[in-house]
DNA sequence: GGTTCTTGAGCGAACGTTCGTTCAAAGATC
DNA sequence: GATCTTTGAACGAACGTTCGCTCAAGAACC
């Protein structure tokens, strides 16, 4: 343990060369040496076991190969799917990811991440933490002292965005439900005061006024991405509008509450009411009955937030306008799509 | 974007001090500086927004005040629980946290990744990628070169484990579908060659011939710890031993395909078949029916593991046995605890 | 055979800190 | 008033690199 890598200068002392001139052969760029020294340099520093000092470098070259990731308390599954994606990413493209998960709770702490971060000299941020979108010092911070890529609205702007177009998700979500002959159709969602929830809500109401539904706020129930909140507000919907028969949820996490609280008042899915969720996250297919859902990309969304992180970073413009995914919707049972009898 | 911190050297000498001095009154230690100084050059290191540029920092001091952490793929919903507490905790002590998840099949880069941390010069390393703990490279690089504590047995031993008792979890599932007066169990498993499995496998083989049953090895079936998995483990399981009447599920995410399956099959949980499932994720409670499982302490498991890192960097003393948190049976309906009746 | 090119390698400086030593001036001691 | 302490601050060195400039020696040219 704490066994030390040797430093240039002890293979180039080995090799009898100046230690810059190593530095030129093993890490450096255009190398004017003879290929005899070069092959000797690198023998000893392979046997050695040389390994450049990343810290050394990082203070003269003035980037640190790193990148900064702010998320949400990644136990929410959604979340930790696009982290994965976006450190995979990262990596491949050479870069580490320094990682700060926001309490769940503690909504202050934002701006202390994004300066911790910062302070490490990360090359650049991506913002994956809704609970940030309107704290104007997070905002402040990303726009001027460091390349940046949010997920979620950055206030004042100028900080690309990566995401997926929510209003579409609620749209085909509600439109769906519509087609299946559904009237009275609910929404356990989000915290209202996120952006993808109001998103959402619009895609919703808007499609329903489109077929002459009027979504009465007695439908729409906020609740907190989790199983038992989710659970909850599908009671208190069910007890407001008895005679709901469809439910637009906003993410599959709450979905399996809502599958729960449906099924505890005596009613069927789909056959009493119909529900369609949002993520598509691997279990939705195995739920009972198997959700339908609108695929939300997470994947790919932590890749074009690496790779548009990686132009701004270089320098290339990145667009203005927020770069919006397409989302699709992924019919199984839980809408009524299949007759379970068939099955 | 783009906008420098003001090195200490500035800040100095608008304060009309030597740097090193400035230094010693903002970042250092034994201050031997007149007051008046101190408070001219704390006002303008907060007038410029002076903050210290950690990577110079890490250089001279040698060390970082970075932990990394390498993981499977954190789309296990275990494995993120795990990880959101490590970073938390982490940083609560001042720690940033930089990760690497390995690829699901990548089987090969396990090495390279924690390479990559070693090489950025991390204090330590966690390890809580199972597919690793088989890997003598990744063994040889966390015992030799820096201070690290993993989840997952090590090869050739001499790094710090920290992890649940498994044997018991495998042991008081069992022992309680046993009490249920359930005869024909079977166990819908993650990998064999995972160590994690094989503990477990041996708590339910031992239980089960105490309560004086043959754990046939039809009984025991394979499978990936996804929902996928254990709802083909099931069908495998059903049809090799239809007359099975309790599961032994080796976590949530499976225990929703196994659910699935054995629905599909006509068979009714808990009456026909029960199950006890292992993790108990926040979603296990609103499973229908709502699953009991053994718990797995996660969070306080990544808090553990922190601790015990910190301490092994600071030189304290680690125990050299595996420090085993205990696990604990939460009943829910799943095992058939609950007369469904009475709900 | 003197001048210019090319090749190979050395060397100084810088990146932004921390740490320990040195040193000048003022204060205390006799 | 000469010596010893204390206080306050400066200063050199180091951490391990990268980068660009310098320079010697030999090759090529006329």
């Amino acid at each position: 343990m704490a066994r030390r890598f040797v430093s240039i200068k002890e293979v180039a002392a080995r090799a009898g060369v100046s230690f810059q001139t190593a530095s030129k052969v093993l890490n450096g760029g255009n190398v004017r040496v003879s290929a005899e020294t070069a092959a000797r340099i690198m023998a000893v520093a392979k046997s050695l076991g040389y390994r450049p000092n990343t810290i050394a470098r990082s203070l003269v070259r003035r980037t640190t190969g790193t990148i900064g990731l702010i998320a949400s308390d990644a136990t929410d599954v959604a979340i930790s799917h696009f982290s994965v994606a976006v450190e995979q990413a990262a990596r491949r493209r050479g870069y580490a990811v320094l990682v700060g998960h926001l309490a769940t709770d503690g909504d202050g702490d934002g701006a202390d991440v994004v300066r911790m971060l910062i302070e490490r000299r990360v090359d650049g941020v991506i913002a994956a933490a809704p609970q940030v979108e309107d704290d104007p010092e997070v905002a402040e911070l990303l726009r001027t002292y460091v390349p940046a890529v949010s997920l979620h609205h950055v206030p004042g702007g100028r900080v690309p965005v990566v995401g997926s177009n929510q209003g579409e998700t609620g749209r085909l979500a509600t439109e769906h439900l519509i087609s299946h002959g559904h009237r009275v159709i609910g929404s356990v969602t989000g915290p209202f005061r996120r952006r993808v929830v109001r998103s959402r809500l619009r895609g919703y109401e808007a499609t329903m006024r489109a077929g002459g539904l009027e979504p009465h706020e007695d439908l729409v129930v906020e609740a907190d991405w989790t199983p038992g909140g989710g659970a909850a507000a599908t009671r208190l919907l069910l007890e407001r509008v008895p005679d709901t028969t469809a439910i637009f949820v906003h993410n599959d996490a709450m979905a399996i509450g809502v599958l729960s609280a449906v099924a505890a008042t005596g009613r069927r899915v789909p056959a009493d009411v119909a529900v369609v969720s949002c993520d598509d996250m691997p279990f939705a297919e195995y739920l009972k009955p198997a959700l339908s859902t609108v695929r939300v990309p997470l994947t790919t969304t932590g890749e074009c937030a690496v790779d548009l992180l990686l132009q701004s970073i270089a320098g290339t413009a990145v667009p203005a306008e927020p770069l919006l995914l397409p989302v699709e919707l992924i019919n199984r049972d839980s809408c009524g799509c299949v007759d379970p009898a068939t099955k």
